[in-house]
DNA sequence: CCAAGTATCCAAAACGTTTTGAATAAAAAG
DNA sequence: CTTTTTATTCAAAACGTTTTGGATACTTGG
């Protein structure tokens, strides 16, 4: 492995000058840095990261926890957000971090690759109502970015999607096509997007002048068996819904197998719309019927989480680095009229 | 931030030997390693990474290929392929660094990894029949393990699944069955997972007499939208197909949609086995009717390929480090006799 | 021609560990 | 009582960078 050293003593000039001209230091002599320049390409020359770490005190890292096992979150969630994480930072040389931690572990996890200097900041997701994770960081100084919002008092950075306004928005396009029954497959009650989507549900309602009906709502992982077994729970009411909120494509499979089963057309009996933070793998306009969609890019968001951190690590003040995405609503073949509830 | 050198003022002590005290070696008094412990544990001393990465040479991270963009892989076994990685990880203290590339940047990337001393040895995954990625890591003399196996005359370290016997005992199930036009529904030709299950595909037709028809094999992404117009195709076919391999829940999904989009039953008309890599959100079981499935656990996958990095590290000879697992038949609802060809 | 600036270079210190080689004291062996 | 062994400790070097605070030589301005 070439180091400064032996590139140094290649060209008779300092180490110093060396680190110095790759570096891009203006006291460096043009014709010099060239020299530099050109040796440490042909020997293949890179700087030992741990070494600058080491002097620099920065490891140039962004940490994300990562849950070792099963997740209230989608797989393909995780995935597409991490692909969109790394995007961003291999343009700007940084490294991605890995954490693990199982059930609870998650803070001491967090402490441990802070205190031994693993990572410059983190960014943090699946929030909760009130999550102990950002008094924790705020406590303890380290930069942070959140994926999502939490009830707290304390300024932090974030980047989300309105979810308050997938849930208006969808229920809106339901109410409109005379829907009266809107079954919402939503989230856990203590996510705090879950809890946003409904309060949007309820202020579509409420302006409607339909009462709220909680055996029309279902708070659980958004799974595709749960999708399937709640659905069939909102089919089997008195008044039966005639319209479903699916808050992700995963329990919007489940949804339409059980509109399927029971024996219901999508789009003429019952209508669905679904979130959708878009996959390659299972695109709402190439299913039968097309699916009628609230969207917003996972993989954009943790763009943008990368690009936020790094930010953040640069000064920028956090009051700068909150952003809120509008999410829109596209209309396909799932939604219909109401049927006539004879 | 506490370091070393506090503690040893702390405790009017050389750095050495609270060094020591910690790292377990048997030259330090029991008294006094009880007192550096405690000191260590009071005081919330971690060893600064960095530091010890320099002087020891040892990254103590693995690092895995992530892609930037679209992939071939659905988004979910690599989450899930990822948290196995993790779960095996955290309980041996190395660090995972995932390692963002684009197109066909992979070996730059990797590269770059390993001359800056980012890593000590590599998971690759996604793997083609003629990789050169394993040539290159060979070369360069980074240890690695590959989930999957590829041609070549080298050793290496792989944990893969028997995917010829994937091929082989789905179609052997079916024909069983009495099923003669069978559907493959499989991954891109260049990739080893989709050439093994084909070969397996073939020896049970083989075995049974029945020719080959390249019109009942689909080589794609194995994406919901393919798996729908793939099986459509099949079904278009002069002689169409009675049944279906499909080579993951994603394009099964797709499958299973062209199934009743065309007005049939799945275990009655047309039979289906998918192959099943276990997700949370997605469980054979749980669908209607129950769905046949060959099963492998990616989660389990990842675990156990980073395990064998660790004990590669550990100087384990390559030959004890080469695993292929055998998958199970899980019959479920979805396979049924073969239709009366009329 | 001198003073002050400017451009260019470098030796040495520092970052926080691990590890080597030796030093000391106490115990055991002769 | 001397020598050897054993247990315990530590000072110093090393890892490969970055950064500080000069040093040198050359320009420029007066």
């Amino acid at each position: 492995m070439v180091k400064l050293k032996d590139l140094a003593r290649e060209l008779n000039v300092s180490i110093t000058t060396v680190s110095r001209a790759l570096n891009g230091f203006s006291d460096v002599n043009e014709e010099t840095r060239a020299r530099v320049s050109a040796a440490a390409e042909r020997l293949g020359y890179r700087p030992n990261m741990n070494a600058r770490r080491l002097v620099t005190g920065r490891a140039h890292t962004i940490g994300l926890a990562n849950p070792s096992e099963s997740s209230l979150i989608h797989e393909a969630h995780i995935a597409e957000f991490l692909s969109g994480i790394g995007e961003a930072l291999s343009e700007s040389e940084y490294d991605l971090l890995l954490i693990p931690y199982k059930q609870n572990d998650e803070i001491e996890r967090y402490k441990r690759a802070i205190a031994s200097n693993r990572v410059d900041a983190l960014i943090v997701g699946s929030i909760f109502l009130n999550d102990p994770r950002i008094d924790f960081l705020h406590k303890v100084g380290m930069p942070f970015v959140v994926h999502g919002r939490t009830e707290t008092a304390l300024p932090y950075a974030f980047i989300d999607i309105d979810n308050e306004s997938v849930g208006y928005k969808s229920a809106i396009a339901l109410l409109d096509k005379g829907h009266r029954r809107i079954g919402l497959l939503n989230g856990p009650a203590d996510m705090t997007f879950a809890r946003d989507r409904e309060l949007g549900y309820r202020r579509a309602l409420a302006e409607r002048g339909i009462a709220f009906d909680s055996a029309l709502t279902d708070n659980a992982m958004m799974a595709d068996a749960h999708g399937f077994a709640a659905t069939q729970r909102f089919f089997a009411l008195k008044k039966p819904a005639t319209a479903l909120i699916a808050g992700s494509m995963a329990n919007a499979i489940g949804a339409i197998r059980a509109i399927r089963t029971a024996g219901l057309m999508m789009g003429k009996h019952v209508s669905l719309i679904a979130h959708d933070d878009i996959f390659h793998f299972l695109k709402p306009e190439s299913m039968v019927p097309t699916l009628t969609t609230t969207t917003s890019s996972m993989r954009a968001a943790g763009h943008r989480a990368a690009e936020m951190a790094i930010r953040l690590l640069d000064g920028e003040p956090v009051e700068n680095l909150q952003q809120v995405w509008d999410v829109e609503l596209n209309e396909r073949e799932s939604v219909g009229p109401a049927p006539d509830q004879g």
